[in-house]
DNA sequence: TCAAACCTTGTCGTTCTTCA
DNA sequence: TGAAGAACGACAAGGTTTGA
């Protein structure tokens, strides 16, 4: 394939938002009101409705909360951001303190409310065709790690999981020693899962004066630090080696927060996953479902955009009896192993669905649709496998173990829980 | 035993910095 | 000097520990 790009991708020009619901509801406002206040209490009224941009750990649909000033700016922001892009785009136009819906953006509520997988595709044919942005991510993960069809990883070890407790942590010395320890393990990883032998001690020390500049470490070693600073610590600490990966490791050359919109934006349309399961690993993967190729002829593949220079962008879709055979076995061997290694009969569906979906390289949405047909299969007593479904959780895991993770619906429930066996 | 205090984690913007 | 881009942190919420 041929990488060099035809134009600059303009990988910073998507506004700070991962959702592509945005763009609906603030399509619907502006079609509603054109005057500025109008469409923005009509969006925040929308944007609590259809529970936008909350974090995964806060109770969604909360209400009565207060609308504080600070409340009512963040709401500003966003909106100010969703407009923009959507200006952008050519889906409104602006005249003076009104806004008008164009004929393009009219186009995009009839196909929300139809079929929002044909909403999805028109906002990416918008992002892609202004932007390049997806062709950038999705050949830079496959030059990234050629030999692991684009994986890139991105370890995030806290210091408990390095077995270093908060109160262990009271001098400037022992913050530079999880510095130590994290360094070491994440030179490991890089090692076993990239086969890159990295002198990370530049990098280490890098962050280190870093740390002492914005002074919340002294340069002593003695000196306490304040604990106030921890989380503070930890986060930079984090962001500092993720940059690391994406920009040193990867040569990707976007910032951290960029590349987390393009790839969760990626992940609503199929073309990456981003996951949190990997062997022996703590952090979050992610890599490419889709394929940049001038031409492929196997219908799994769907060519959702030419470019250019020849390529398409082919993501991998395929449709579930052709690939039967394959997904059965994954989900039986997947099962097998992961059982192996919490000793337990039922194992956490979504480590499953994961590990199934980094195998197969297919979508969460495959994954769902796949398992409920083999779900249905299985009832009917048409498949060679026996599969068991509960709402459980198992005893070892905490609540929030499964509420920070996408849930999956099989049968019209949430199923947390799985446990498959052959049937004699 | 149980409520309060503290710990951990990561999102969603927000603010600071750089650049044209 | 304003826009674009990168760095940064407030905050929320579930988990865990503490101690009355």
């Amino acid at each position: 394939m041929n990488t060099t790009l035809f134009v600059e991708p303009k990988v910073t020009s998507v506004k700070k938002f991962y959702f592509l619901e945005y763009f609906y509801i603030l399509l619907k406002s502006v079609k509603q009101f054109s005057n500025k206040d109008e469409i923005f209490e009509s969006f925040r009224v929308y944007k609590d409705g259809f529970q936008l941009g909350e974090s995964k750990y806060k109770k969604l649909g909360s209400t009565g909360e207060e609308l504080t000033r600070e409340r009512l700016l963040r709401y500003e922001y966003t909106f100010k951001e969703v407009i923009e892009e959507s200006e952008l785009y050519g889906l409104i136009k602006r005249k003076q303190d009104e806004y008008f819906i164009t004929k393009e953006g009219d186009d995009l509520i009839r196909k929300y409310e139809t079929n929002v997988e044909d909403f999805n595709f028109s906002i990416f044919n918008f992002i892609e065709s202004k932007l390049f942005g997806f062709y950038y991510l999705v050949s830079s993960c496959y030059k990234a790690n050629r030999s692991k069809q684009g994986l890139l990883i991105f370890p995030i070890y806290s210091p408990p999981k390095l077995d270093i407790q908060k109160k262990q942590i009271t001098k400037t010395k022992d913050v530079i020693n999880y510095i130590n320890v994290l360094t070491k393990k994440i030179a490991q990883d890089i090692n076993e899962h990239l086969d890159i032998q990295a002198d990370l001690n530049s990098a280490k020390d890098n962050l280190i004066s870093k740390l002492q500049s914005a002074e919340l470490i002294s340069e002593s070693l003695e000196a306490g630090f304040n604990t106030e600073n921890y989380n503070v610590i930890l986060k930079r600490i984090r962001d500092f080696w993720l940059s690391y990966f994406l920009n040193e490791v990867y040569k990707i050359q976007m910032s951290i927060s960029y590349f987390d919109i393009w790839c969760y934006r990626g992940r609503q349309l199929g073309i990456m996953n981003a996951t949190e399961f990997y062997y022996n690993f703590d952090g979050k993967i992610i890599y490419p479902i889709s394929i940049l190729s001038q031409g492929v002829s196997n219908p799994d593949f769907k060519n959702i955009y030419q470019y250019p220079d020849g390529n398409c962008l082919y993501i991998h879709s395929p449709k579930f009896d052709n690939i039967i055979e394959q997904f059965t076995k994954s989900v039986y061997e997947s099962y097998i192993d992961l059982k192996s290694r919490y000793k337990t009969y039922f194992i956490n569906l979504a480590d499953l669905r994961d590990l199934v979906c980094f195998k197969l390289k297919i979508s969460y949405e495959n994954f769902a649709s796949f398992l409920e047909n083999l779900y249905q299969l299985n009832l009917r007593n048409e498949v060679k496998i026996k599969i068991s479904l509960e709402g459980d959780k198992l005893p070892s895991e905490t609540k929030a173990m499964y509420l920070k993770r996408e849930p999956i619906m099989v049968d019209g429930r949430i199923c947390n829980i799985i446990a498959v066996d052959i049937k004699k």
